[in-house]
DNA sequence: CGCGGGTTTGAATGAGTTCAATCACGGTGG
DNA sequence: CCACCGTGATTGAACTCATTCAAACCCGCG
């Protein structure tokens, strides 16, 4: 529960009375490993799941293999909040890592909200962040070059891991391929592979592998135009 | 409120008197020239907007001009419902064409929904078609080619009027240049060009200077993996 | 040791861009 | 009525960014 208040108290100081209520609804723990998949393509789902470990995608695969990854789902994402009676998913969600996951019943999540004016107002705005989010992959895939692509990425994700854990540091630990990376950001693996590559030449970023260290934080933000405040996380306590 | 009236009411049977409450609200009516903007980034906007008439952009520029249109706004839309105290706006809104708009103050609007759970759950319903917009946006412009982009959109926008209008026709009339094609699908004008030219070489379209004629729906939905079911219409009683 | 998943590198290819010229068309002013 | 714009569409040629294919590499693991 602890990166779901995180993320949802970030807004709105929630109290403990309002939170607790939602972690008192009933829920099932449930674990997928990695690859596993979480909620199927045509799926009719009434639950909504919370991320409680691990990392997750949601995507797309179309007829001939090609895959887009829409978005990334870190602890505290919840997700199919949105879904109800008919709406059947129109993207698959997966796990990346090995994912711990709260699921609760739809009715039960909304029945709670509802009533609580403090947390609706907490998801709503983690409503209107996802939404940015989402503008955001679109510009990034639409306009950008691969060299932009990866360096804006990079520095998202790195700040959304920040604000779960409540620290920022130039460290990603990137628990996954490259290739996803690629469907990510409409490149191949290859040139995903080059464009790292090139961003180490030139100072910016070093790899291992456990993950990837930002060296030039500034400069990188500065060649892709990077902007955290669609991220919404002005209220966060970060060295900034 | 015709437009409103029939996007909101798809899902959910309003009745008369829920629907009136809104448009009871009290309102300004603005027009917009073609071009003029609406919502200026980094604008804190604590309005709701709905068009009554014409069509409006949602887009990002970048320093260097590029453009991204993330999403074309049609009669019946309302944004920045999300919008409140703090947030500002990451994207620019601007008319394409003259565009006659109703403005009602946030808090307003959101009283009125919040206490009508048909209201609300209507609402719930558009913001579920809309990120489903945006999630097939990421997909086309990611991992779909040239071709398919501009067809799926093509077809996307069709379906989008018909549910307007309560007709689905094979005339789409585009207002506008196909400078904003190349823009919200991440191409350039001269490839757009090419690309509309193949597509009116392979029979599936006819241009005119009022608009495209789709000539062969079907295989043009199977070329480009068209599936309008995320646009939720299920509920409409199109002829399909 | 050899296998397998992932990454890197090179070379060839290709889809889409850029630049520049031409065309089509509607509006304006002489 | 016609010359002259200006905006947008189209076409051609050169170019480039990214893809594809294929080989090599790296490394942890049985």
């Amino acid at each position: 529960m602890k990166p779901l208040r995180n993320r949802v108290g970030h807004y709105v100081d929630l109290g403990q009375e309002s939170f607790e209520s939602l972690s008192a609804l009933p829920h099932r723990i449930e674990t997928r490993r990695p690859g596993e998949e979480i909620v199927a393509i045509g799926e009719t789902v009434d639950y909504v799941f919370v991320i409680e470990t691990g990392w997750a995608i949601r995507y797309r695969i179309l007829d001939d293999g090609r895959r887009q990854i829409v978005n990334f789902m870190l602890p505290g994402a919840c997700f199919d909040m949105m879904s109800m009676a008919y709406a059947k998913a129109d993207h698959a969600v997966s796990a990346v890592t090995e994912v711990r996951l709260r699921r609760l019943k739809s009715a039960d999540f909304l029945k709670a909200v509802s009533m609580r004016p403090k947390l609706a107002t907490a998801f709503w705005w983690v409503a209107i962040q996802e939404e940015a989010i989402l503008r955001e992959q679109i510009v990034r895939i639409g306009r950008r070059s691969a060299k932009e692509r990866v360096s804006h990425l990079l520095l998202e994700l790195n700040r959304r891991i920040a604000a779960i854990e409540e620290k920022l540091t130039d460290f990603i630990n990137l628990p996954f391929p490259q290739a996803l990376f690629a469907d990510a950001l409409g490149l191949s693996v290859v040139h995903v592979s080059r464009t790292l590559t090139k961003l180490k030449a030139e100072g910016m970023i070093s790899t291992s592998p456990e993950g990837i260290e930002i060296l030039d934080r500034d400069r990188m933000a500065e060649m892709c135009d990077f902007d955290s405040r669609y991220l919404h996380l002005e209220r966060l306590k970060l060295v900034d």
